[in-house]
Order: structure tokens, then C-alpha cells, then sequence
DNA sequence: ACTGTACCCTGTAGGC
DNA sequence: TGCCTACAGGGTACAG
């Protein structure tokens, strides 16, 4: 989600306020087919805002459709304007040209043009009549934001009442905190003092009111959340080049993608582990998570 | 209703 | 060098 936010922020100032001139679908689906009429109906559309709800870039058109993007895993987009290219979240350097992997281009009225990149196509856009959107299956049933003001301990609470799922998997469901992914979950965990294998319920007591644990996670997820953002998202270094992101917050993980390093809670002295829970990577200290 | 697993697709790193 | 496997920041579709 920081990353998200980071494109986000990078890709507004060119897009808002801009008319979409031509739009270039150079294969017929990425996750999923691209939307009925796809190129037709943004065709002349002005982009009037880019908001973001969870991972979803919301492009919100002049003709009452939502523009929907996902990036997945791997997607991203390049601003070109005057010859020069930008990848919001990317170093100048690590931006080289992918054209392979180009699959939709939007060009518009001023010029200038938003190229998506998607490896391996885990990334979708889809077209939203905006009254419905809410309604519409992938945001009816969302979570809070995880840097809002709803998500409270009480709210953990409510939603972990009866869950003999891990906490790595119920902070992972987007139905509960809608923008925490993979990275973001082990990094709050650890803030937590909380182990990933714990089960969800211990966030509440028979009644459902919310423990001291649970009063613990939410300033450690809003905080890794807000600090992701302001360090412009993380990026791992062996794969800069395929995300939409390469900001510094991976040089601040004090769990992720550290196994066998030494534990930097002060006084701690654990050695950080790594888990795989259903096909993730989930890395913690075993001695002060618990 | 809830839970865990398999899978979508492609590229890269590391072992041999 | 090449071949093989494991793994990668996300999410869904199942079976049990």
C-alpha cells in the first residue's frame, strides 16, 4: 500500500486535469480480460481525480466511470513527457525499458503518456460506474484503512472474535486491514511484540473487548504504515526493477527478508526466523514475539 | 462460516 | 555455460 500510495502521488500531477487522447491495449487481458469497450469508453474521458482505497488506484472519469487499477506484484507505470521518462517510485537508474512487458498506454491530450509495465500480469484496470463502485464486489467488503482513523483496537477485536487463524493471516485478509501486505504484516508484528503464529481471537476477551495485545498493534501498524510512506514505499533489492517502487524503507525492515540476523530490540538478542505460512514468507523473533 | 492449499504468470538467483 | 528449483511485494477459487 505504500507503494501504491507512493505511484499514487507521483502519477496525479500529470494525469489529473487531463483529457485521454488515445489509449493503446497491446494484449487482451492482464489478470483478467480488459473491461467490454475498454479503449472506447476512456477514450476522451478527463481524469478528474486519482484517489486510492486499500491497493486500488481510483482514476475517477469525467463521464461518471471509476478507472480501477491494480498493480500486483509487479506492475508499474512510467510518466513520459518531453522526451523524459518517470517512474513514480523508481530511481532514474533502475527504470531501463522493458517494452516486452509494456501493456497498456495511455496518451494524453496534452502529450504527454502513462505507460503500464506488468511482468508478470498479477496487475488489472477495470471500469466502474462510479454510484456502483462501493457496492461492487472487490470494495463492498474492504477493511479499514490501516493509517485511518477506524482502525482501533476495539475494531481488531470485533473482527478477530471466534478467528483461530493466525495473525499473519488475518491481517493479511483485506477484509479486516485493507492495504497491509506481506512486507507491512511482519514489520507491525514485530513493533507489536506480537507472534505471527498467535491466534487472531487473542486480540479480544470472551466478551470481545480488545486485550492489551490489540491496543499494541494499532500504533505499530499505523506507524510502519506512515513511515512507509513518507520513505516513498520499500523496494527489494533484487527486485527493483519489477515493482512500482524504490523508496528507502527496506533499509529500515527490522524483520523482513533479515533470517539468521540478530533480533534489534534492544536487549532482545533473538535471531529473526522465517516461516512460510500458505505460500508467504512471514519473518519475526521468536524471543520477543509472542 | 471458516480455514488452509493450490494456483494465476514471469523473471531471477542460486545450487549443481 | 546451462539446467533445475525455489521464490517473489497480491489476490482468488476452491475443497474440506
Amino acid at each position: 500500500m505504500p507503494e501504491v500510495e507512493t505511484v499514487r502521488k507521483g502519477l496525479a500531477p500529470v494525469l489529473v486535469g487531463q483529457r485521454i487522447a488515445r489509449v493503446e491495449a497491446r494484449r487482451a487481458d492482464l489478470r483478467f480480460p480488459f473491461p467490454e469497450r475498454f479503449t472506447e469508453r476512456l477514450l476522451g474521458q478527463k481524469v478528474t481525480r486519482l484517489d486510492r482505497r486499500a491497493k486500488y488506484l481510483i482514476a475517477a472519469l469525467s463521464g461518471g466511470d471509476d478507472l480501477v487499477m491494480h498493480l500486483g506484484m509487479t506492475g508499474r507505470f512510467s510518466i513520459v513527457a518531453n522526451e523524459a521518462v518517470l517512474t513514480p517510485g523508481v530511481d532514474a537508474d533502475d527504470a531501463a525499458a522493458d517494452p516486452k512487458h509494456d501493456h497498456v498506454v495511455l496518451h494524453l491530450a496534452g502529450g504527454g503518456q502513462i505507460i503500464y509495465n506488468d511482468p508478470r500480469r498479477f496487475g488489472f484496470m477495470l471500469l466502474i460506474d462510479r454510484e456502483e463502485r462501493d457496492r461492487h464486489a472487490l470494495f463492498r467488503n474492504l477493511g479499514v484503512e490501516p493509517n485511518g482513523p477506524e482502525l482501533t483496537a476495539a475494531y481488531l477485536a470485533s473482527r478477530a472474535r471466534g478467528r483461530k487463524v493466525n495473525l499473519k493471516a488475518f491481517l493479511m485478509d483485506q477484509h479486516v486491514v485493507a492495504g497491509l501486505g506481506n512486507i507491512y504484516v511482519s514489520e507491525a508484528l514485530h513493533r507489536a511484540r506480537l507472534s505471527p503464529e498467535r491466534l487472531a481471537l487473542s486480540l479480544g476477551d470472551k466478551q470481545g473487548r480488545p486485550t492489551e495485545r490489540a491496543e499494541r498493534l494499532v500504533p505499530a501498524i499505523a506507524s510502519v504504515i506512515g513511515e512507509a510512506i513518507v520513505a516513498g514505499g520499500s523496494t527489494i533489492s533484487d527486485y527493483r526493477r519489477a515493482d512500482g517502487s524504490s523508496g528507502g524503507f527496506q533499509d529500515r525492515f527490522a524483520v523482513y527478508d533479515r533470517e539468521g540476523f540478530p533480533c534489534q530490540t534492544r536487549g532482545c538478542g533473538g535471531t529473526i526466523r522465517r516461516v512460510v505460512h500458505s505460500n508467504r514468507a512471514t519473518y519475526y523473533c521468536p524471543r520477543c514475539q509472542r
